[in-house]
DNA sequence: CTCTATCTA
């Protein structure tokens, strides 16, 4: 009802009116009726506008809100009442966003003699404003019943009488079910600190100081440079939108609109560092030629291969300390099948990265001489090069953890290398866990656990202090040294020293790490404009960005040799402190910070925030100097900050992030105990309490903690439980086709590609996907808008999609497919009926759900938390009075992305653990709590109030 | 009124 209600399409006008404007046309119209004399009267009037009052009442003359056609400036007809069918009418016509002015008409204040109003539809006692105010607080405390109480006009946005059945939900209130699983008795949500989990040694220290500043000086940045841009803008002629009419164009002064609207985003904004950066595509760095097996001679570990070969012969686990360089990935494997481990079973060997487990094989292939996927292969998602004959398999770890659950034994092994396992992903983890048990009842495995140096001596207690074997490194002495003083800008910082090791250092690159995306175009940009500045006498600088979102052709540049007389600075994430390695580094600039995920088990949010880096990165980043020759590392940061504040190692991902998927794997695999199961790190317990208080939401666990039937079958899909819990859904509700497709959009994210230069142009191109019901629905459209172009590449580049995600959505969805093929879990297509397909998101994401806010934005339900939808979502404009989202990103503010619009009643039916209609004989507790408690009287009763009086 | 490091089953 108040989607489309006169009062509410007046007060979207109003937000957009300023406070100022208001007041002066309210004042010069009522001046114009009343005189000066009742000016005050106006002030008083726009503030109870503000609080939605629209129609108000004063002598004979009635002040009321209409909407005003643009054009024709004449009064609207009220809009059509009909819910849904009028939103999504005007959906349709709003088009792709930025249109949407068009559509609602300005809204305006006019007065009309008393009478000149049409009559209103029922009759409606005439009340003050106070007393209206007084009725509506009441009732919202819950101490008058909205039915006892006289008609309120109904204009005023605040009360509304239940007129049409399909407007249920405006009246339904719900609220959380506090019953707490039973098998958590004591212990659920309501009970336990779920505070987030402290990433940080020393809060208080200068390096997180350092971190809030940058955090703060890069938005006062950004704000600026949009400042500026918006300035250039402004300068421009607005009639440039048909510059073929100029009759006197100046020489070179005609140039298509389309250009200069982007001025500031497309010419300027692919500045000069970058042009050259990418001027053209390169080799992919050094390659020796000397034969493979010198090369394989010439490694550290050579010389030490029988004494690796017996220690593991006589131990069944070993801890590997193998420092860079060493060649332990490649080697390892193979002494191990030259000694007859492959007699037994295969030998794996995991990564933590794709990429990784796909280029140690290849090289592992070429150096035994056979065809990648005979007795070599990898096997990582999406795509397994192996076959029968396979006896060295790389993998990534995720994978390996996929095979202990369907095989508890891994029987086909003999050897199991878990390599990196420094980095301490959640899979290592788990596996960590699950080979400890194993190696016990298999006592023919051998386990090799690879390590950096600081975590040696914990792996090796970890696994009932077995052996370390050392193997050294092939790496050159790095010199460090630390900044005297703390530095508050890290950025400007950065730059200063980078500038100076290129003035005054011998040749050698420099590689300098910062945390994000943006960050790095920053400090691209400032380092070629002080160079510039610097003029030609000094020696040329060549600036490089890496990050993962940069395409892979440009990401190659970067191994390019510079060319003689030149430098190459390389200004990355810490994807170069592990991912890429590059030649020809000896100066490494670190700064001391990097984005961590952060995963708020209170607010189920995951947030990224700079966070100072673990000496152990800081020593990795070091390293990084020292891999064709001596080194030097600048870090900007104080020794005692190295030594104080930062934690040793990075804090394992598993204490970080949200375990659901975890718990409900691991109870799949039997393992019930987990508070007691043996962690090398264990998360928290209120992590693992509020991952299990989900499952039980969710329907995956019983009253005793067990998996159910739709558990074990949501542990078959690799995939966070709320989605697979979606899925299961769609099959029962008849919508499984959508919302496979959804599942696989939503997961590889990234699907619309907004370059800085095309903002404008790409927001226009998705805006023609909008769909009324949300942005699950607009997703699940480009699938389909996608499929029916034959999965076409410049289809795609039209219309701003990125190909590759969309590729990967494709994969997924197959994978989905396989895997409700194997369980006979029907695939049917909901045809338009969408409400099915709506119905079984919020089957899955009902702890994500939100009720819009009178005060702005929206408040979610599980924590009455201000959200807001996101500015780039279908449902922006449209602001729906229920949501459902999929994720909450933090940044300028809380934002919902993938948002869609829901019937409350639907959570209720869903979800009864979690949610339960508010009994309308009992207050809900909020309610209770807001309830007014009068002022004390000592003339009258307590109870005397003047409620009673109306009431009696 | 957008501004996500790096990975992954």
């Amino acid at each position: 009802m108040t989607k489309a209600s006169p009062a509410d399409a007046a007060s979207e006008g109003i937000r957009r009116l300023t406070y100022l404007s208001l007041v002066s046309k309210v004042s010069s119209e009522l001046e114009a009726h009343l005189g000066d004399v009742q000016r005050n009267v106006a002030e008083f009037i726009v503030q109870e506008v503000f609080v939605k009052v629209v129609s108000v009442q004063w002598g004979n003359l009635e002040l009321s809100m209409v909407d005003i056609d643009q054009e024709t400036g004449r009064a609207l007809p009220p809009p059509r009442r009909d819910g849904q069918d009028a939103v999504r009418r005007a959906n349709r016509s709003a088009g792709p966003a930025g249109t949407s002015g068009k559509r609602i008409g300005l809204s305006g204040i006019v007065i009309e003699e008393d009478g000149a109003r049409p009559a209103p539809r029922r009759p409606v006692r005439r009340m003050s404003s106070p007393e209206r105010w007084e009725l509506k607080q009441l009732i919202a405390s819950g101490a008058l019943n909205v039915r006892d109480c006289p008609a309120i006009d109904d204009d005023d946005g605040g009360i509304h009488y239940q007129e049409e059945a399909e407007e249920v939900e405006e009246e339904l209130e719900i609220e959380l079910n506090e019953d707490e699983p039973p098998f958590l008795s004591g212990q659920g949500r309501s009970s336990i600190d779920l505070s987030p989990v402290r990433i940080s040694k020393n809060p208080e220290g200068s390096l997180s100081r350092a971190a809030a500043l940058q955090t703060a000086l890069f938005k006062e940045r950004r704000d600026i440079r949009s400042q500026e841009q918006r300035a250039l803008l402004d300068s421009i002629p607005k009639d440039l939108n048909r510059p073929w009419e100029d009759p006197l164009p100046d020489a070179g002064g005609r140039c298509l609109a389309q250009e200069l609207r982007g001025a500031g985003l497309s010419a300027q904004s692919m500045p000069e560092w970058k042009k050259r950066a990418y001027g053209k595509t390169g080799t992919f760095g050094k390659r020796s030629s000397l034969p493979i097996q010198d090369q394989r001679q010439q490694l550290p570990i050579y010389r030490l291969k029988n004494e690796l070969v017996k220690a593991l012969h006589h131990h069944q686990v070993l801890v590997v300390i193998g420092e860079t360089g060493s060649g332990k990935t490649t080697q390892v494997t193979q002494y191990l099948a030259e000694a007859g481990y492959t007699e037994a079973g295969k030998i794996a060997c995991t990564q933590p990265r794709r990429v990784a487990a796909q280029s140690v094989a290849k090289r592992v292939a070429e150096e035994f001489g056979c065809p990648l996927g005979e007795e070599v292969g990898y096997s990582i998602r999406f795509d397994d090069r192996t076959g029968p004959d396979t006896v060295i398999k790389y993998m990534t770890d995720g994978m390996l953890l996929r095979e202990i659950m369907v095989d508890k034994n891994l029987s086909c092994y003999s050897v199991v290398m878990l390599d990196e396992a420094h980095e301490r992903t959640i899979y290592t983890d788990i596996l960590f866990g699950l080979l400890k048990q194993l190696i016990r009842r298999r006592t023919d495995l051998k386990l090799i656990v690879t390590s950096a140096t600081l975590d040696a001596e914990k792996f090796s207690r970890y696994f009932f202090n077995c052996n370390i074997f050392t193997i050294p490194g092939r790496t050159f002495p790095v010199e460090i040294l630390y900044a005297k003083e703390p530095q508050s800008d890290y950025m400007d910082a950065a730059l200063i020293t980078v500038l100076q090791i290129h003035l005054s250092q011998p040749e050698g690159d420099i590689l300098l790490f910062l945390t994000g995306q943006e960050e790095i175009d920053q400090a691209c940009n400032s380092l070629h404009e002080r160079m510039k500045v610097l003029g030609n006498d000094v020696p040329e600088l060549l600036v490089n960005p890496v990050y993962s979102a940069l395409p892979t052709e440009m990401q190659s540049k970067i191994f390019e040799p510079a060319p003689l007389g030149k430098r190459k600075v390389i200004v990355a994430t810490n994807i170069a402190e592990a991912s890429i390695t590059i030649d020809g580094i000896y100066y490494v600039v670190d700064p001391g910070f990097a984005k961590l995920n952060v995963y708020n088990p209170k607010r189920g949010l995951d947030s990224l925030v700079i966070t100072p880096i673990s000496q152990a990165s800081a020593k990795q980043r070091a390293g990084r100097a020292g891999r064709t020759g001596p080194g030097k590392c600048y870090r900007l940061y104080t020794e005692s900050a190295y030594r104080n504040e930062m934690p040793a190692t990075t804090i394992p991902e598993i204490q970080r992030i949200n375990l659901g998927w975890t718990v409900l794997n691991m109870k799949a695999m039997g393992i019930n105990e987990l508070v007691s199961f043996d962690f090398m790190d264990p998360p928290a317990p209120q992590a693992l309490i509020s991952a299990m208080e989900q499952l039980y939401s969710l329907g995956a666990l019983d009253e005793e903690g067990l998996l159910t039937k739709l558990g074990r079958k949501m542990a078959e899909f690799p995939q966070e439980p709320p989605l697979s819990k979606m899925l299961l859904a769609s099959v029962d509700l008849g919508c499984s086709d959508e919302i496979v497709t959804i599942i696989a959009m939503i997961q590889t994210g990234n699907i619309f590609y907004r370059p800085r230069e095309k903002q404008d142009q790409a927001d226009r191109k998705r805006g023609n996907f909008f769909q009324p019901e949300g942005d699950h629905i607009t997703l699940l459209t480009v699938y389909q808008a996608w499929k029916a172009k034959q999965f076409s590449g410049p289809w795609c580049f039209e219309n701003f999609l990125q190909i590759t995600s969309l590729r990967r959505a494709q994969d997924v969805r197959k994978q989905l497919l396989e895997i409700m093929d194997r369980y006979r879990l029907d695939v049917v297509s909901a045809g338009n009926d969408l409400t099915k397909v709506r119905r079984a998101i919020a089957a899955g994401f009902f702890f994500n759900s939100a009720k819009k806010d009178p005060q702005g934005g929206y408040r979610t339900l599980a924590d009455h938390q201000q959200v807001y939808i996101h500015p780039s979502s279908a449902l922006f404009h449209q602001q729906p009075e229920w949501v459902i989202y999929n994720e909450i990103v933090m940044t300028t503010k809380e934002y919902m992305r993938e948002v869609t619009a829901i019937n409350p009643a639907w959570l209720v039916e869903l979800a009864p653990r979690f949610y339960r209609s508010v009994d309308s004989a009992k207050m809900s507790k909020r309610k209770r709590q807001e309830r007014i408690e009068p002022l004390y009287d000592r003339y009258n009763e307590p109870n005397s109030w003047r409620l009673s009086k109306r009431r009696g």
